[in-house]
DNA sequence: GTCTATAAACCGATAGAC
DNA sequence: GTCTATCGGTTTATAGAC
């Protein structure tokens, strides 16, 4: 029975996996507002109403490619902040940077799901935020060993204003209260100017503009590093020592 | 007759101009990709097939909804470059940013036609590119114009790779031919960032992170005016005088 | 869990009368 | 320029047999 069980639980993730897939294809022709449980089913071979054994309703369904998307674009940044531990702090802000864009130039439906225009109509769940934090979290985590390695400069920038540092002040203590507010500051808009850059290529703003995309994006992002206060590595440094 | 034909026109740049209105409507209810001329038809009290007389296809419409979207957020642009005739190079800088930012916020969804996800199946006709060029040229201006006084200093960043270079250098030499190529690299890419700063505002990425989120705006362009090589207004310089 | 059948809508686009 | 009528599709979701 335990074997049954088995059995059908391994052909339930089967299909579950074959309906998201497809979804992602669809994802790609029509877009998220567009994807339609019907289509699905009709490009399986299966009834519509099958499907609803598996995803209660569309809403469910766009929830889990969202997930998924968010959990792809995280796993790609932690892979890429684990293979340049050790490395010079600006190194692997690049290279964490890197990933992310790679990420989104080769899944563009997804990563317009996620960061593009929200899909009228559809809220994102609870179920949705885990996942969403795990790229951002990659990102300071190499700020937080800069810091912790006593390699972390000052950001760059003016002096906060009081209502963004309060702000700040209180995200900070709870995520990284290791890090000074002026940083956290800096990484919360370096890590949405970031986005900018990728959503800039990805949607198709740089078309006839930019042409070598990709040492554009790694040029930015190391201006970007040093404007959190990550030194460049070959030892020009753009920050007074203090 | 004249009369007549200036009457039939006056008519039709009106139905025209209710045609647009509710799909902007629709717009921020269903979305670009579901956009339906149906829909809009029957809000209006007009049947369906009446609506090909002003707009031949359902793209057509869409294109003109996005050239709209450009020509708002360009002419905001626009305003705000003129209203901070005079005053110092990073001011203007944040002022026009602050107008991009303020119009997104005022119009998330069509904010979102233009610089969220590509609506899917949908290709932009070359007649859109002019109006999408506008908000770009006023934030050119601010930096042209700071060189003409003389009181632009170096781009912060790295010395640029020989393929950006060279890419940027054609642009450059093609739209401003009078500012040096690295000042055009941190032009493009503060151009960028400043719409990964909108978006993730407007597109709720910031929900829950940021709450004074104008100030917050407000000090990340003017960290990217320092990035361009436009010096703060209060005199304390980033830039080393060189 | 999968199927058929069905309800009750919806869509873009066109033809042709007025 | 607006209408009705129509073509040939589409959708989400449910009911009930197997």
């Amino acid at each position: 029975m335990s074997v049954i069980r088995g059995a059908r639980e391994r052909a339930r993730t089967e299909v579950t996996a074959a309906i998201k897939e497809e979804a992602r294809r669809q994802l790609a022709a029509e877009g998220a507002a567009r994807l339609s449980l019907r289509a699905v089913a009709r490009e399986l071979g299966m009834a519509s109403s099958a499907l609803y054994r598996y995803f209660p309703s569309r809403d469910d369904l766009l929830t889990a490619l969202i997930i998924d998307a968010y959990d792809a674009v995280g796993a790609a940044a932690e892979e890429a902040l684990a293979a340049t531990e050790g490395a010079a702090p600006a190194d692997r802000w690049i290279g964490v940077c890197r990933a992310l864009r790679d990420w989104a130039v080769d899944h563009p439906h997804e990563y317009g799901l996620v960061y593009g225009s929200p899909v009228p109509g559809y809220a994102a769940p609870q179920d949705t935020v885990a996942s969403a934090a795990r790229g951002a979290l990659s990102l300071i985590a190499v700020v937080r060993d800069a810091r912790r390695d006593g390699v972390l400069g000052p950001p760059q920038g003016r002096p906060l204003a009081g209502e963004v540092r309060d702000d700040l002040a209180a995200l900070g203590s709870e995520l990284v209260p290791e890090l000074p507010v002026p940083t956290v500051a800096a990484l919360v808009a370096a890590w949405a100017q970031v986005f900018g850059l990728v959503s800039f290529e990805v949607f198709g703003q740089f078309n006839g503009v930019v042409g070598a995309r990709g040492p554009f994006f790694d040029q930015s992002a190391a201006a970007l590093a040093a404007q959190v206060g990550l030194a460049p590595a070959d030892g020009a440094a753009v920050l007074p020592a203090k």
